[in-house]
DNA sequence: TGGGGTTAT
DNA sequence: ATAACCC
């Protein structure tokens, strides 16, 4: 199903021709006149970002293979969360209702996907992956990773130079049909880049059966930004002489990634619609509404620039679960479902080897405008029960329940009528097990503390601490 | 809108 | 602890 190599062939050597062709044509959200000047900074980097097709419907039809040719949404409560491209042709989108999915395309085949315990584990399979290419692979979500791969560019390029310049030519699509130039050097290694991109893409399709897009720029903004360009399973390179054309095909400014809700409101109060607005605007009065730190880096993202590194993922920072539900009133309900949330939970981190040193609940209360907004409350696990997720059996869900309980009572007076919508429990501050070597200071620490502790009692201390005293960091 | 995640303040 | 961001 692999998109074929496009070659980027003998006519494309347009040596000096630095502008791209140019694509007047399309009604853009810029207007004419005010182009501001920049040129496309030379960082030398060159990114990829992946972006797994439908992910979830993927994974569930490599579960149930005859779903392959069946219109399949996955659905969380009342929401068709996303779904595969046979619905997508008739009409069903990300996040409709059941009710709209259903009525667009009666013949919608609908699994639950509320149990993001196989998405979990392929997530983290592309990721690993990805990790053996190269080192630098940082995770969004669990459908998209970036990968930077300047390295491993440079080593071909090393590998090229050696074996007497063979032909190099682009893998997948190039953002605007821009003519690559093989005398540029900032071209040849994104074309290189494309290459190693369309490696990636084979070996997690090989290897894991998942299909995806790729896009391949000089950082992780544009790399994002391009991988959208074409879209099942097809990849696109950015070259720098067309990264403008790339932003300013953006028709508004929630579609920047890093411009969220908040900061989408608060530029439209400031006249700012578009990207040729925010790049335009003036630094110190987008300083004074937004704070020195979001303004510039937003504005610099308004140009293509962004020099934030690909940082590596790792393990997760936090383990959560949650459930979202239409009505929770009662100090036993809450209790009935955090009971349900936390044995899994727990199961995954025993999984995981490390220990959580941080406990949180988090609420939603039902409310009629802001429902969007949440409340946590945290505290510090005692270090008995720490130490308890390193070993199986003892009863570690009661105590656990003990202290999120009282971290409910912390947010909610159960003597007022209340109705809460989602119930949310995360354990973070995540450590690695002292690694008790024989003879180390750890070893005999450990080996002597846990014996007696039927662990009951010792929970009372953690959040009767009317000081709320965290012994957190 | 769901069921997750992250970092900055 | 919250607020913002991402999917």
């Amino acid at each position: 199903p692999w998109s074929t190599t496009v070659g980027a062939g003998g006519t494309a050597a347009m040596a000096g021709g630095a502008r791209g062709p140019p694509q007047d044509n399309m009604a853009r959200a810029c207007g004419e006149g005010r182009a501001p000047p920049r040129q496309p900074q030379p960082s030398g980097r060159v990114v990829v970002h992946i972006d797994l097709d439908c992910f979830y419907a993927q994974v569930e039809m490599i579960r149930n293979p005859e779903l392959r040719d069946k219109p399949l949404g996955v659905q969380q409560k009342y929401i068709v969360v996303t779904c595969n491209y046979e619905a997508r042709k008739r009409g069903v989108k990300k996040m409709m209702s059941v009710k709209d999915a259903k009525d667009k395309c009666p013949q919608l085949v609908l699994v639950n996907g509320e149990d993001l315990t196989p998405y979990r584990e392929t997530s983290y399979k592309v990721t690993e992956l990805l990790g053996e290419f190269c080192p630098l692979v940082e995770r969004l979500g669990f459908d998209e990773n970036f990968v930077d791969i300047t390295e491993i560019v440079e080593k071909r390029l090393n590998q090229l130079q050696q074996s007497g310049w063979s032909r190099v030519g682009v893998s997948g699509h190039v953002y605007n049909h821009q003519a690559v130039n093989l005398h540029d050097a900032t071209h040849v290694r994104l074309v290189i880049g494309s290459q190693i991109a369309e490696e990636l893409r084979g070996a997690i399709y090989t290897r894991l059966g998942l299909t995806g897009c790729a896009g391949v720029a000089s950082n992780k903004f544009l790399s994002k930004l391009v991988s959208g360009t074409f879209k099942p399973n097809q990849q696109t390179l950015l070259l720098p002489e067309s990264c403008q054309d790339l932003i300013r095909s953006l028709d508004h400014i929630q579609k920047v990634p890093g411009i969220g809700y908040k900061t989408t409101q608060r530029l439209e109060m400031l006249g700012v619609r578009n990207v040729c607005d925010l790049q335009a605007f003036p630094p110190a009065v987008l300083e004074k509404e937004l704070g020195v730190s979001a303004a510039q880096r937003i504005q610099k993202l308004s140009y293509g620039e962004d020099d934030s590194p690909v940082t590596p993922s790792g393990p997760p920072q936090s383990f959560s679960d949650e459930d979202s539900f239409k009505k929770c009133s009662s100090e036993v309900e809450v209790k009935e479902k955090i009971e349900e949330l936390l044995p899994n939970l727990v199961a995954r981190i025993h999984r995981d080897g490390r220990q959580p040193h941080t406990i949180r609940l988090t609420i939603r209360q039902f409310s009629t405008d802001k429902w969007f907004s949440r409340e946590s409350r945290q505290c510090a696990l005692p270090p008995h029960l720490s130490q308890k997720f390193g070993k199986e059996s003892s009863n570690i869900i009661s105590p656990l329940v003990d202290i999120l309980m009282k971290l409910f009572r912390k947010m909610i007076d159960v003597d007022v009528p209340f109705h809460l919508t989602l119930l949310s429990v995360c354990f973070s501050n995540l450590k690695d097990l002292p690694s008790s070597k024989k003879g180390s200071i750890g070893f005999y620490l450990k080996q002597m503390s846990p014996p007696s502790g039927s662990g009951k009692r010792e929970v009372e201390n953690v959040s009767q601490g009317e000081g709320s005293a965290s012994w957190d960091q």
